[in-house]
DNA sequence: CCGCTGCTCCCCCGCGCGGGGGATCCGCCT
DNA sequence: AGGCGGATCCCCCGCGCGGGGGAGCAGCGG
């Protein structure tokens, strides 16, 4: 019996390299392969898969959202998410998901085919890194602020924290914006309270680190 | 008579979408494979590649460094600069380093062998967004300081770097470095002096944006 | 109608930060 | 021997920043 395995990353050669490793083994086969998070579903019901090597980060629909509609489907395929850093926040979004596991895009192909074979026998696959983030975050939850909140931001909000972490001065700001620095000063305060950053370099390294900014 | 290609990439998978690639045509032949910039000049010197497919970010040596290597050791080998940004920062360090054309990694496999007959033609391969950049930058570089020049902080102010970027204050960083405030200030005035920043939040910018703090 | 939220602007105050000086010690290279 | 760059520490000074208040106005929903 092999094992049915389908693509989705929206980068071919990372399709190619991954098409590469699991053809090489006698039996694996890659049954699928999709460009982004949109015939996902579609996907997998025409194909059947056993294992869905899924990217996070994609166009139009991200492998997230295509992990939930899978898992909300009610497919039998396991998800095993592929990201660049093991503690990145996406890992925990597809953990709440449903993704059975996550691979390092840098990981060896021999731990790619080890993490296919652990999800297809229906058991997960985390990094120690990423369970320590995770109890991490939780233990911070529990007691006090929580998680960043870049999305309780309001909209203006979000705007003055982009442009603090393009490394405007609030003057500067204020100019752009075409409003009084004291409005800045405001903005720039609310934002510093609802992230829980004690100063705005603090709040720009959040929004690198959170991807709210693109690097 | 085949093209001769090299594969340097930290992420094997890349490595292997590439060689799946390069493979794949009759005339051309994956003839070396590094996962980082350290044994470039020796791969080269061995295997004498028509053109090496680079990737910009690696760890120890970059792909900057590498492809500055082998253009001071007088190599005939045209660099193809792997990157993920069209418009990043190493962009414009790899052509200044001597670099003879770029590959966005999202690239299909038709980009990608035809980026490789390209540059072993002579020509070079320019993105027209990375292009347009240049320009702009240069409009600008002229009037004012120039690039950003992180490998020009010495190693004292590279961690001060990292650690700004980091979130910590001035006091934090003296702790931590186990120094006086005064030394810490002193460090941060050359990083800012020498990065042209105004203030520690551009620095942090610049260190996320340029890849010197990863993500 | 009233309350809530978001956006705008204003005051005072303390402190961390950045600019501009200088000084000492060490190790390396010439 | 002398020079030089790196790391360490010190001074004064001005200003931007952040904390803690308050206030008016628009829109939206109960």
């Amino acid at each position: 019996m092999t094992l049915r395995v389908a693509l989705v990353d929206d980068e071919p050669l990372i399709r190619r390299g991954l098409a590469a490793v699991v053809g090489s083994e006698p039996d694996m086969a890659v049954v699928g392969e999709a460009g982004d998070g949109t015939g996902v579903l579609d996907l997998v019901g025409r194909t059947s898969p056993d294992v869905v090597l899924m990217d996070v980060r994609m166009p139009r629909v991200d492998g997230i959202a295509a992990t939930r509609a899978l898992v909300r489907a009610g497919s039998a395929a396991r998800v095993l998410v592929l990201t660049t850093f093991a503690n990145d926040d996406h890992v925990f979004e597809a953990l709440a998901a449903g993704a059975d596991g996550f691979l390092l895009k840098r990981s060896s192909p021999e731990e790619v085919l080890h993490g296919i074979r652990t999800v297809a026998r229906g058991e997960s696959l985390l990094f120690p890194d990423a369970v320590r983030e995770l109890a991490r975050r939780h233990a911070r939850s529990t007691g006090s602020t929580g998680d960043p909140g870049l999305d309780r931001l309001t909209p203006r909000e979000q705007e003055v924290l982009r442009l603090m972490a393009a490394g405007l001065s609030n003057a500067e700001m204020a100019d752009r914006l075409v409003v009084g620095v004291e409005t800045v000063r405001s903005h720039v305060a609310a934002v510093l309270a609802k992230t829980g950053a004690r100063d705005r370099t603090q709040a720009v390294v959040l929004a690198y680190r959170s991807g709210f900014m693109p690097v």
